[in-house]
Order: structure tokens, then sequence, then C-alpha cells
DNA sequence: TTTGCAAAGTTGTTTATGCAACTATAAACC
DNA sequence: GGTTTATAGTTGCATAAACAACTTTGCAAA
């Protein structure tokens, strides 16, 4: 394997791409008035997926911690976003539960997602697309 | 272009893996006791490469902003890495200089930073990588 | 049944980001 | 020369990440 260059390395390890994305989204947020950050939308992500869930299911599922979980579910309370509920079989355990305002906003963010995606995605080949899906994917399975 | 799916926007958007890539660094850089972060490490190598410039330049070349940038300066000072050093023949600008103990992390750190970029980037065919790039550059593009 | 360990969450501290508002200095324009 | 405008950097505020230390609750083994 190559050596890979220090400023190869340096746009990979600031993760220059991934906070443009999530400066253009969260800015595409801003412009409709929709009070959430990036690391919220990805919460509500698996929500709308399937609802009803622990913290420790959502930071396997986004690969954050408890203490990260604990947090961005305080901000989404704040915003009436979610309700934590607590388990009765099993007390240690709160289920997080969308509220009707949280599965509201399924529909008017994921057209701007799909908007902010298609913009960086623009002029790039499927073949290139999924090569470069591979290999970051690849990349998360080495570092594990 | 075809549209892509949730998971796939999820884990882009996230940056599930510039974050991991940068756990990993910062836990390298813990094991071997240098105290610094990944933000810290990038300015750094900004630095490196070339010293005594000003914390705008810093600004264009690791795509933060100016107050970002005052913070990293601030922390790199609390840990005599760096000293700011204001020009005489324009007052408004701050030179960064490195000090001596700034300019020895260089060695032990690139050894540390190799070793991470090495393991994860193990098996990864240099045409798929250099596609990824290709990908990656474009992306940035596309957001700007 | 008690002891001890594991799991689920929370809290505190340091560092970082994004944005807006600010100060100080330089340059441009009239 | 004086006013306006642009540039360099700082500060305040809300949000987020990493790590360690902590509480509460459940479970299992002695």
């Amino acid at each position: 394997m190559s050596k890979i260059n220090e400023e190869e390395v340096f746009n990979i390890l600031t993760g220059k791409i991934s906070s443009a994305i999530n400066r253009a989204l969260l800015r595409a947020f801003a412009l409709e008035n929709i009070d959430i950050t990036t690391e919220q939308w990805s919460v509500l992500s698996c929500l709308w997926n399937k609802d009803k869930v622990t913290q420790q299911y959502l930071c396997d599922l986004t690969n954050k911690d408890k203490p990260s979980i604990t947090r961005l579910i305080d901000n989404l309370e704040k915003r009436h976003l979610v309700v934590r509920v607590s388990d009765i079989s099993d007390r240690r355990i709160n289920l997080i539960h969308l509220t009707e305002a949280g599965m509201t906003l399924k529909q008017k963010t994921s057209e701007i997602v799909q908007h902010i995606v298609d913009k960086s995605l623009n002029d790039i080949s499927d073949d290139d697309l999924n090569t470069s899906k591979k290999v970051l994917n690849k990349i998360m399975k080495n570092l594990q």
C-alpha cells in the first residue's frame, strides 16, 4: 500500500467533507426555519425508522457515546420533538418516543436532505459513488 | 443520478467515518502521552508546512472559521506549542510562530498518524482509493 | 439473601463548531 | 484630511464530542 501524503491525510482526518455537508444542511434547515442540528436530525432519523427505543440503541446506531445521546435527547425534549418514557418492567431504561411535532418533521426535512445530497453528488457516476461507499465502509471496519 | 437511501445519507452526513478516525487518532496520541487534539494537530500540520502565518491563512487551509481558529490557537498557546506575534507593519495581524516544542511534535505525531492511516486503509486498492479521493474532492467542490 | 457485578443513564470538565456581534486597524474614496 | 468600507481577530451563546466518575436498577452467584 502506498504512503498517502500529508495533505490527503489531512483532509480525511479533519473531516473537511463531513463538516462541509453538515454546514450546508444546517443552513438549509435554518432557511426553512427548522430549528434542529444535523446531529439532532440523525437521532430523529433513527426514530422515524423505529420509534420507542432505548438510548443505548440510539448510541449503537449513531456511533455516539451515552453522554452524547443523553444531551441530544435533552435538546430534542427541549424542542418538544421527543419524550423520555421510563420503562415499567426495567426502570433503568428510557424509551424515547417521538411526539407529533417530531413525526411531522420527517417530511419537511427529508426533502431538504435529499436536495443537499443531490447537490453534493452532482456529476458523480454511480460506479464511482459505489466504490467510495465500499471504501468508506472498509475504513470503518478497519478502525474497529 | 440515483436516489441514495436514507442509511447511506445518514452515514455520510453524520460523519461516522471522520469521527471514527478522529477517535482512533486521539487515543493513539493519548497512549503516547501527547496532549493534543486532532484539530490542534491539523493546525500544527499547516505550520510544519509553512510557519509564521496569519490566522486567516489557517482558516483558509483548514476550512474552519475565524472563531474556531482563535480558540485553537488559544489552546495551542496554552500548551506552549505556538505563540502569537503581532505584525509590525499591520497591527491587525497575528503571525503564528511554532515554538521549539511545537516543532518537536512533528516527528512523534507523524509516525502515529501514518500508523493509523495505514491501519484504516488496509486492504484497499490504490485504484479504489484514488476514486474515493476524486469523489470526495468533487463533493467538496459541489458544496461550495 | 446478600454480595457483587453489569447495564442504562446522567453529570462534570475540556475542547470544538457555527453564528452573530463586536473591536481595532488599514485602505479606499470623496 | 476625514469618512466609509474592508480586513483581522475576539467574545458570547448554544450545541456537540470524548472521557471519567457517578447513580440507579437489574441479575446472578455464593
